[in-house]
DNA sequence: ATGAAAGCGCTAACAC
DNA sequence: GTGTTAGCGCTTTCAT
């Protein structure tokens, strides 16, 4: 099927190491030669085998990836900046999704291995205890994660916990004082966990005492009973609702709307990722902003450290934490008080 | 750095092959040889390199996958489908991203090749007169495109024109007649220029005369001058848009509102590629919507037959044509006489 | 049931 | 400047 260097030098009448050192040392050899050879590589559509030259023993230029899905716009974008910061040091990327399950995460990483890649950047379901981790610790396989969030191995996202109080202080700010929060299921994220915990920071730090989280099915049509009834009795019901990633936000928003509660009027909902395309909303979302291409970016660059690659700029430590921003949006509002609220609805009600 | 087959023969005591067999095809084996040998792949950690097998001539079973860009929602989608049909069928992805660049076209297909992909699925700006697809028509490497609509090689999509076509007759159907198409850039996507076919057949066939298109910035913040000096008189102006795509229809919404026009009262609005998220609109954008984690699926079903994958429903032809829908949305709206509107203005304006 | 050896496409050390 | 050759990790005859 594909012609190889040996085709290619019997059909110039050389030896396979000058078609070697036209394709690697052009300038080691005789223009006339290289000229004929060239030919001959052309004639024959030769283009040298990567897996030939990879099984000499160095490396193999390849990345793995290993993403949940890339119907998550957060990876996508990470997936990106991997790939342009990759791009740029000449490496590819081998792409694997695991759907969050560790089932496809370990065949993943089995895969990748088989297939001699280099390094690999995961973002996997738990990466505080994870066996397959601790395996690639093991064999000496380069790694960094993006997104999870732990201080026991490589990892670059921002600071979950930190991006969540300040996501949840900017609502007790606003006067909030009864806020939940709703999460998709804490067993695939290590990530909601910390934003659980930056929320708790945020109720005590003020004083206010936490609700328990709420878990909730992603694929929904309806809000949760559970959440329905938290919401029933007007002057108790939560007057904020944080939510663990945007995409639960938005459902949460259109279940609200469509039990006739009013964001941010009547509920305020905050949500995390910070997704471009909440801001297209006709009321923006409000979010925890993620800056998930840098992470992308960044954690390429730690690998690229890693496999020893020659850095722009070597002196300087890369951060594995990067900066998150509270973006205010539409959908949170001031807290009013009941009677406040009564008050100004009395007198002029449609505006 | 990786133990080989002959560490671990060399650690049980048996020979290469017999590992190779342990390996491949475990039923040939002495039940205590085989233990034996399994020992030993634990002990040093021995994972088969896909290098070394796939040197023996086979096939790789690896695909390439060459998209424009991940910030697309479009193609992330179609990605995704790729992804879970090729990994069923125990194949994995490289990818690469071109940003609609035709050299990085050129890189990325060279790049491909010389990994030995089996075969390639690939989105390319020009399907048409492509030299990079034409060579690969000639050295025989099979590849589908996606997304690209051609009838001159292997290309899922759907029938661009007849979307375009079915898009704009909605908005005629609404009894617009001033319809202007936008389009991102013609030299970028044939898609864009099928789509513009559409259009004029709409118009054509309604008896209208079509406008020329309007190519439009896509990362502009204002709307172009040349669209706004189209909008100001407010009797002769288009009273709909179609935009090329929803990324597009969804700025050039935002910059109508910007500039004081209302949609859809006072202009209707269709985008296409009916990217999910649309939906979440306050206004939810009205779209022609394509199919594209299928597009993605049915690329990888068009390959696999060429590669002489087993097919699970051999017998049947698969589909290079998808079915679009119009999504309706929000965003178009039935034209109104300016008489008829004036009128309705005055008595009770404010709802 | 197992081993010996050839060969896949390439690079690199060593000759000339 | 160019050729010869060994060997990278594996599969696969062909023997035994």
């Amino acid at each position: 099927m594909h012609s190889t260097i040996r085709d290619v030098a019997a059909h110039s009448g050389v030896s396979i190491a000058t078609v070697s050192r036209a394709l690697n040392t052009p300038e080691l050899l005789n223009a006339e030669t290289l000229a004929k050879v060239r030919e001959s590589i052309e004639a024959l559509d030769f283009m040298p085998s990567a897996r030939g030259r990879q099984l000499r023993g160095v490396r193999t230029r390849l990345v793995g990836v290993v993403v949940p899905t890339l119907a998550n716009p957060v990876f996508a974008e990470s997936l990106q900046g991997i790939d342009e910061a990759a791009s740029a040091s000449d490496y590819r990327l081998m792409l694997m999704t695991t759907a969050y399950d560790s089932a496809r995460e370990r065949r993943a990483i089995e895969t990748l291995r088989e297939q001699r890649v280099d390094g690999l950047i995961a973002t996997v379901a738990d990466a505080e205890s994870n066996p397959l981790l601790d395996e690639l610790d093991r064999i000496g396989l380069p790694y960094v994660l993006a997104h999870n969030d732990t201080a026991r191995r490589a990892a670059v996202s921002v600071d979950n916990r930190r991006a969540a109080r300040d996501g949840v202080s900017a609502l007790l700010q606003r006067g909030h004082k009864r806020v939940l929060m709703l999460a998709g299921s804490f067993a695939e994220s290590d990530r909601a966990r910390l934003r659980y915990l930056g929320y708790e920071n945020a109720m005590l730090d003020a004083g206010l005492t936490p609700y328990a989280p709420l878990e909730m099915d992603f694929n929904a049509e309806e809000l949760p009973l559970e959440l329905l009834a938290h919401l029933s009795d007007p002057l108790r019901r939560p007057t904020a609702l944080f939510c663990s990633n945007d995409r639960l936000a938005m459902i949460v928003i259109r279940g609200l709307r469509h039990a006739g509660l009013s964001v941010p009027r009547d509920i305020s909902v905050l949500g995390f990722d910070g997704i471009p395309l909440g801001e297209w909303l006709s009321t923006a979302l409000s979010s925890v902003a993620t800056p998930n291409r840098e992470i992308g970016r960044h954690a390429w660059r730690h690998l690229a450290r890693r496999l020893g690659l020659p850095d722009s700029d070597a002196a300087n430590l890369i951060p594995f934490k990067l900066p998150h921003s509270v973006r205010t949006g539409a959908t949170i509002a001031p807290y009013i008080e009941p009677a406040a609220r009564m008050a100004a609805l009395e007198p002029e009600n449609p505006a």
